[in-house]
DNA sequence: ACATCTCTAGACCAATCGGTCTAGACCGTT
DNA sequence: AACGGTCTAGACCGATTGGTCTAGAGATGT
């Protein structure tokens, strides 16, 4: 197996990922992805023989990986939930911050934007009970019984998409580091 | 003024705003807003000679108006804060599944996937500014402090915005539903 | 009756869309 | 050296995109 395959692969989905946060999934041209990306059109069917839809699964799955990282690594130090949920916010609204376009909600750009059948529907849903479960964990974890477990983590993550649409409107990472205080203050 | 011109307006409008939610700005095309509304196309440059993008404002407009309605009215009757945020949600759920498309928001889809200039990001946050502002005015007027009304307003929101995107994704209104026992409860 | 206005109607256009296809570069294997 | 597989490279395609333009229908004012 070549290495570049995954060279290229990976900075495609980079690339697309990044494009599909800012301008969503129809306002992405191939193009653009290709340009940016510095791949010639045949790689880009090689490695996605579906094209677009392929790439679009693929770059929300490696968002999806990465908001995974960020909640383990907000609640692996935390004392308790409370403090978990406020890192996660504050390292949201840091990520928020580092780029330079304004931009959504990985998943929900590439996947609702996106074709909108069935199956789109069902990989953002499956996405989204991940990033919730992965939350329900950490705060079982911490301690909480199993029904408050559950509806802390769907607050907090109905805050944080939420607060994400928000932040994009007003360009500004503010609303979600109000978070903690709205929630919990 | 001719009577037409009105209807042939909002026709155009009711439909953009339709297809934005469910497809996207960019996922619509002009060709489709203009056979599902069974308009022409010289009429649709007539009253919005920018074209899509002007639709888009339309819409959004149009959309948000519906939205200070549905507040004012989850909110007429309530005998506290917390009673018209829980009418309030379970509207909007009853809304969202009036839709046999499952949608995102209008104001979102029609000027967040849109052109990603400023202009439309000042537009999209003067809506989310109005709505707030709407439920802040609601929470006075039910007894909150000043700044309590604030944080509640905010967190209401924020939880709805949230709760629309999950509502998507799973294609049921129950989150939107289970806001006030999340918030409250 | 005529002129003037608003609005409808759709042909038409260049540009871009996502996708296919062929050619060949570069690899390890034999 | 010759082969077979992986991957790059980009020309090329029909379809669709948003938008322009001309023609005329229809109402109104004089």
């Amino acid at each position: 197996m070549n290495m570049l395959e995954t060279d290229t692969r990976t900075r495609l989905i980079k690339t697309a990922a990044r494009l599909f946060r800012e301008k969503g999934f129809h306002g992405t041209g191939i193009a653009e992805i290709l340009l940016k990306s510095e791949t010639p059109k045949g790689s880009l069917y090689h490695h996605f023989p579906a094209g677009k839809a392929d790439l679009a699964k693929a770059a929300a799955s490696w968002a999806s990986e990465g908001m995974l990282e960020i909640i383990d690594a907000a609640f692996e130090g935390a004392s308790d939930f409370q403090d978990g949920a406020t890192t996660l916010c504050y390292k949201l609204a840091k990520f928020f911050d580092t780029a330079q376009e304004w931009q959504s909600c990985p998943v929900s750009s590439a996947l609702f934007d996106g074709p909108g059948n069935e199956e789109f529907r069902d990989f953002a849903d499956q996405i989204y009970t991940d990033w919730t479960e992965s939350i329900i964990r950490q705060a079982s974890r911490l301690g909480l019984e199993t029904d408050d477990a559950g509806k802390a983590a769907e607050t907090l993550l109905l805050a944080i998409q939420g607060g994400w649409t928000m932040a994009r409107a007003k360009r500004s990472s503010d609303v979600l580091r109000r978070i903690p205080s709205l929630l919990y203050g």
